[in-house]
DNA sequence: GACACTACTCGTACTTAGTACGATGAGTCA
DNA sequence: TGACTCATCGTACTAAGTACGAGTAGTGTC
């Protein structure tokens, strides 16, 4: 969205600069997690030495802020015009499937402090979707709460599945995990496991499509009560 | 819930024990956060030497795994019987309430592949509880992830707000982060901080009950469609 | 009462982080 | 050519996690 020109480079000297710091830093953190990330594996990934990155960054911290930025930067931002429930359905639909390519990102994505210009954008954006919807305010804010809470706290869960979320990992995971529990202790946790986790064709994303339409059902309802409150 | 019994130093010299260092951490966690929880600074809020502490956990990961632990104890647990609402939406309530006072933890409940004792006992009783709802299974499953979803992603929202939720902190970060933000840029941004999050009695949390019930309410009707279908 | 034993505590030190400071060297322009 | 600039890096300091093994204070035994 925020067009990262290669321009500012007017001394081709340095073949680093900010930019490629912090795509490093994205690409490192998306193969091996974001606490492997150190300033000393980023620079090898870079091929440069460690010192050489505080030219570009102050410090981890902004290194940090700017990964985030950019990951805002990967979201899908509702249209500036159509309908209010498309555009905030496919924003959310495009929000998790970051979070799934960026999963160190989701505790991190409403905690900093220093937002950037992408992520600033992004949420003017999404509010003037929200405000053309014409729903009363107090339910705008409401439905923004609660799609963000759930869309953040589905791609928790999500992050927390046994990578890949290719089948096998799943079901090796669950095996190793739930089914040698102490006998009996657990019954509803195994019960659970077996007859619906270890069933073929077990996808834990199904239920983002089906909680998703039931908040947008929801807010559209209450929006109609209101309405006919009136 | 899994009562912890000072009993087991059946040999009174020592001060320390697993549990007094579990406690500690999760106190310190609290108050500090978890990054600057370190073995040091534990060792020093226990009035111990670092090294003391490994003679009762094998390493950090390990206190942060009982820490975990000691939040879902802390988790009120659906009742074995009752309603199935009523059971699913106190426990949920409970859950948001206790990642208010731990805040550090809502990223880790779900990721963390050492559950323990509480932990693995928590999450059987909310799903007997869901299973006693008599919904068909898929369900119970969707509704378990979208409830969660939305719980620790609202946690994590919450986590985010200026600490302490104590309005003044609040409105000071949104003057100081979304006012003096280049004039004109964010139109929406400013606009929904002014005419709402800054109008006396903004409550951020209000949004919760909104959503659970919103939710809760689409499972029902969800429930109602599909016995209407047989 | 002396002694060995055990459980707990800690001192020391090694490794891996973040990063301050200043040196080096390559290109640029006068 | 020499002064200047800027990107890069060497060195080194501080703070983490923690391995290893030494001290020590009770306890039970003869």
């Amino acid at each position: 969205m925020t067009d990262t020109t290669t321009a500012e480079r007017s001394h081709v000297r340095g073949s680093l600069n900010r930019d490629r710091v912090l795509h490093g830093a994205l690409e490192f953190a998306d193969r091996e997690g974001i606490e492997p990330l150190t300033i000393r594996r980023l620079a090898d990934h870079l091929g440069v030495k460690p010192m050489t990155i505080y030219h570009y960054v102050a410090n981890k911290e902004a290194i940090i802020d700017g990964m985030i930025d950019l990951v805002f930067d990967e979201i899908e931002r509702p249209p500036a015009d159509g309908a209010w429930r498309a555009g905030i359905r496919s924003r959310a639909a495009s929000l998790r499937e970051v979070l799934r390519r960026h999963p160190w990102a989701t505790p991190l994505m409403e905690s900093r402090t220093n937002p950037g210009a992408a992520t600033l954008g992004h949420h003017d954006a999404v509010l003037a979707c929200w405000y053309r919807s014409g729903l009363p305010l107090e339910l705008i804010a409401h439905g923004l709460a609660v799609v963000d809470a759930f869309v953040y706290g589905f791609a928790l869960q999500e992050a927390a599945l046994p990578f890949g979320d290719h089948q096998g990992d799943l079901t090796e995971a669950a095996e190793e995990i739930i089914l040698p529990l102490p006998t009996g202790e657990h019954p509803n946790l195994v019960r659970f496991t077996q007859e619906h986790v270890l069933q073929p064709g077990y996808d834990f994303g199904r239920s983002f499509d089906f909680g998703l339409d039931l908040i947008l059902d929801g807010l559209e309802a209450a929006a109609r009560r209101d309405e006919d409150a009136r």
